[in-house]
DNA sequence: TGAAACTGTTACGTAACCGTCACAAAAGCT
DNA sequence: AGCTTTTGTGACGGTTACGTAACAGTTTCA
């Protein structure tokens, strides 16, 4: 609560996927700290007063939702968004069957863009100040919190895959991102799926974001992936 | 870490199953080390360096678990990305419970799709592709990010071939780099072609850079090579 | 339960790009 | 000057990367 940037614990037992989210959310420029328990977790919250959580379902020792049950008994703790990770949609629904509290559910395997954006809105809830949440390019407009997008104002519609795709490219225009980091950012990380499939998304994309005029925003760099701009 | 390509070193006592792991990996491109147990695994990181291992759980001497732990122990080897190979899921499990620090596991029967993939997952977690360099000499300026060439301003438009040579020029502007070192970085390791073909990109590259004018910059050496300014 | 929306793969056409060659031009050598 | 070696470059066939329509399987939602 503290320091200048924003602190997120994540709490995984498996240190793999730790280390990876820890890596992303420090790219995001956050600060991380890191819990392998749910015990471990306890101590931290107290120790730290984290900004937001994420927390796997699945672990030893301590659960995350019984984690997450003790965190919004007391007042103190009660606050800090939380954001569960499972492993399937049936133990989403049975996580939120058992009234936990968490603030909001992924699931895994989970697309790193959309993660992030999460964890930015949960954010933006407790710390109106953080940005992020709403990103432009020339007359496009995308709003993470909302899932919506326009361009010169007019509301377009796009898939779900479609939006990821966009927010990733949006995420830092001009630069180019190469077909296997967007599989790896927007589909995720252990999705196996041929790299052809990004050429059609982002045709996909091109022919929404083009359908009520303006130029292709989305540029290709042959040999190299595609950028926005 | 040298080297232009990553390196992986493959770590498996069964020689039938290592070189068909070293010949799909050498068919991604990459270069590949070979090590028959742990021991040799040991000497080869300390004298090769490589970006990524990937280590086979049960071998004599020294095992894969072991192997790891070391890795991990020391500063210089913890960050190098470990893939662990194991026989079954239980013994994945037990592998994961042993607190060992490997950053991906993968069970055989691997599917050689999803083993690259991970691979790739890895030394994209290591080597974030090139983040942001600029290269600049006189009034001309290569973005790797953006992949992005402007000479006085004006965006210029390449060929792969051509950008990555020109990058490769401007790395050390004054350096005088032969045909065969630059098809090494710019084409790669075993690559069966022409010098001669170096000649005409040269051609191409410099008829790309005076398209609006200014002199050229590419400078004949004759008997050596080509340099920048 | 159907209908609609969405997804990943495949196939095919096209345009860009690549490597080689042949010959011209330039540079060095005697 | 003549001769040899090296480099510049236009032309060309072959290859590859990309764009996109079609399709079948799946999910979502009324």
């Amino acid at each position: 609560m503290a320091g200048d940037q924003p602190l997120v614990l994540v709490v995984e037992d498996e240190s793999a996927q730790r280390e990876v989210l820890a890596y992303n959310l420090e790219a995001e420029g956050f600060r991380v700290a890191r819990a392998a328990d749910g015990e471990e977790a306890m101590l931290l919250v107290a120790e730290d007063r984290p900004d937001v959580i994420v927390l796997d379902w699945m672990m030893p020792r301590l659960s995350g939702i019984e984690v997450c049950r003790r965190l919004k008994l007391r007042p103190e703790t009660r606050t800090i968004p939380v954001i569960m990770l499972s492993a399937r949609t049936e133990e989403v629904d049975r996580v939120r069957g058992l009234e936990t509290g968490a603030d909001d559910y992924v699931v895994k395997p989970y697309s790193v863009v959309e993660l992030m954006a999460r964890v930015k809105a949960q954010l933006r809830r407790v710390r109106p100040a953080s940005a992020g949440v709403r990103l432009e390019f020339g007359d496009i407009v995308l709003d993470a919190e909302t899932h919506r997008v326009s361009r010169a104002g007019r509301e377009l519609k796009l898939g779900p895959t479609e939006f990821r795709l966009l927010a990733a490219l949006m995420e830092r225009p001009g630069r180019v991102w190469s077909r296997e980091s967007l599989l790896d950012r927007v589909w995720g990380r252990d999705v196996y799926v041929d790299t052809r499939t990004v050429d059609v998304h982002i045709g996909r994309l091109r022919k929404a974001l083009t359908r009520h005029g303006g130029a292709d925003p989305v540029r290709t760099v042959r040999g190299a992936g595609y950028a926005l701009g």
